[in-house]
DNA sequence: AATAGTTTTGCAAATGTTTTCATTTTGCCG
DNA sequence: CGGCAAAATGAAAACATTTGCAAAACTATT
């Protein structure tokens, strides 16, 4: 009846006599109570809450990531407190602050890159933190993600070693995204390994949308010189390439070849099926979960952290340059 | 230097001298202090967070209403606690609960039909709520969204309007799905109006993905008699269709009209376009956002809804059957 | 029936903040 | 420079909960 034994009841139920808590189950059910984990909170009992902030959920990788990451946490009980930067960093640090105010008993992040404020913060309150997506060895807090620039290498190899030489590339904006900065890099080196680099001219940064990439490689098609392949820097952007490319009669991969990266859901079915680099979203997702939560629950720093292997998969739009066969 | 003061400084700078909010100001940022919200909450104060709990991120849909709900509620302020019921509303109703057990200022569900029970608890918390993508006059809390059977009656309307007589559907599953199940509703009525019916056999229902819809329509297209047209549920479904014919040389409206409902980011590059009915997402987002944001802040009832009415968009995968040429 | 032990319960302090009220400080005017 | 109002600060109570400790209520043993 008093307090203590209401909160006994619902935290230590072995404590309190089994017909006090049928009791007490009966009032609380009666009345509605809904106990508050806000007052809980600040007796530093963990609030339940993972705080992830990611650059957007409008794109197919993210949300997916989002999603398994979700379910995961879910799963061992927790609650996501979510956010979106829109690629800004400072607002970043911003929506980090915020989340620590609410005291969430973790934080996740997109990316290796960011702010000196943000990593200074998550620091100084020794927050237990991941960072997913991207995978570095020398990353300053534990990471779970795929090594970028492998993924970049990967295709860069495949596209050349098919004979193309006349290659375009297509990418986001690099700044403030080192995912994609990296997979750029990957993909110059390989290129470079093969005595190859990417015509001047020739590399292209659009915004994230099928739109835009469409738009970009028609006018691309447009001048006197084409290139053979054209390497994007994720599978919506090389979707917009091949819808851009039908629109005008032109054929992939018999007159360019195009390839992605990100290994999106829908991406194998697509007809023609994507080449691109596997980057599987989910299970980075459910793996990050996994790696945060037992920080949480041991309250000891966050383990080493995984990487997850990218994987070429090669489908039906790269092929070797017609000139050459 | 008391925690009054500090309070104060916090939340109600012109009540403190310029000089000490500077040494405040100082102080914490040299101990890195950070408020904490929690202790607020329970002073009655708001928590600055909306619960908001979707059926599954994963899809383009959703995740589009997601980022415009979430980029609008933080521009307004508060942050969100998101969470996943893979389309089961008594998971639904226990994460609910939690979203009431951190004390969100508001609550935000997809579609009109949920548990009794999730309802009751909305209704004697009194909590702020709104139903997002689906709107009907007699829904028992505020919604915005837009009317999904009149959806579905424009594209059946539409592609019988174009002479089809034989006409398939494919669906996601309709239970615990309204906006799936009016959409439905919606076509079948469009069709009876015009003394059709789906053909017993022909009304199929996949799991919401490129590949299952491939699969499906593969296994239709197989049989003896093929329906001149495919209704889609939604756009994604309608993009595995057309990929799957495709894949076996059918042509795009040529041998098949294929329609979708949602109108996604994309749907409008893909060649050929796919023709739709437009939900506008970040419409619904936003103006959900601003909703429930208002009511929070006025600690008035929520007030009316939104109806935001579906578009036809005519596109280039919908023809005349061919007999009828 | 008294004792000892065990189980169950309540009391009180503590948590980090806000707010009301009272007290102190400041600034101004004569 | 004294007095007074206004401005700034602090002390204390309040919020909903948890927890250590003590009291109370049982149980079992003699």
């Amino acid at each position: 009846m008093s307090p203590s034994t209401v909160s006994r009841s619902f935290n230590h139920p072995e404590l309190v006599k089994a017909n006090t808590r049928k009791k007490i189950d009966a009032a609380v059910r009666r009345l509605g109570y809904i106990r508050n984990r806000a007052a809980q909170t600040i007796h530093g009992i963990r609030s339940g809450t993972i705080g992830l902030i990611v650059p957007t959920i409008d794109h197919a990788i993210f949300a997916e990531l989002v999603q398994s990451f979700s379910d995961a946490v879910e799963e061992l009980g927790f609650t996501i407190l979510l956010a979106s930067h829109g690629y800004s960093l400072d607002r970043e640090y911003a929506l980090t602050r915020k989340m620590l105010e609410h005291r969430v008993d973790g934080m996740a992040l997109i990316g290796i890159e960011h702010s000196e404020d943000t990593y200074g913060l998550l620091a100084q309150q020794s927050m237990p933190s991941v960072l997913l997506w991207n995978y570095s060895d020398d990353a300053p807090l534990t990471c779970v993600g795929s090594d970028n620039f492998e993924a970049g290498r990967l295709i860069g190899a495949h596209v050349s070693g098919l004979g193309h030489r006349d290659i375009a590339t297509l990418f986001p904006p690099l700044a403030g995204n080192d995912r994609a900065q990296l997979r750029f890099d990957g993909v110059k080196q390989a290129l470079h390994a093969k005595g190859l680099g990417v015509r001047e001219g020739w590399t292209f940064e659009t915004p994230y949308s099928v739109a835009a990439a469409k738009k970009a490689i028609q006018a691309l098609i447009a001048t006197e010189e084409r290139p053979t392949a054209v390497i994007c820097g994720n599978d919506v952007l090389a979707w917009g390439v091949i819808h851009g490319l039908m629109k005008n009669q032109l054929s992939v991969p018999d007159d360019l070849t195009v390839t992605g990266i990100g290994d999106f859901k829908g991406s194998k079915e697509f007809e023609p099926g994507l080449t691109t680099v596997r980057i599987p979203a989910r299970q980075i997702g459910a793996q990050g979960a996994k790696r945060i939560v037992d920080a949480i629950v041991a309250d000891a720093p966050v383990a080493m952290g995984d990487l997850i292997s990218p994987e070429l998969v090669v489908r039906a739009t790269s092929a070797r340059p017609r000139s050459s066969v």
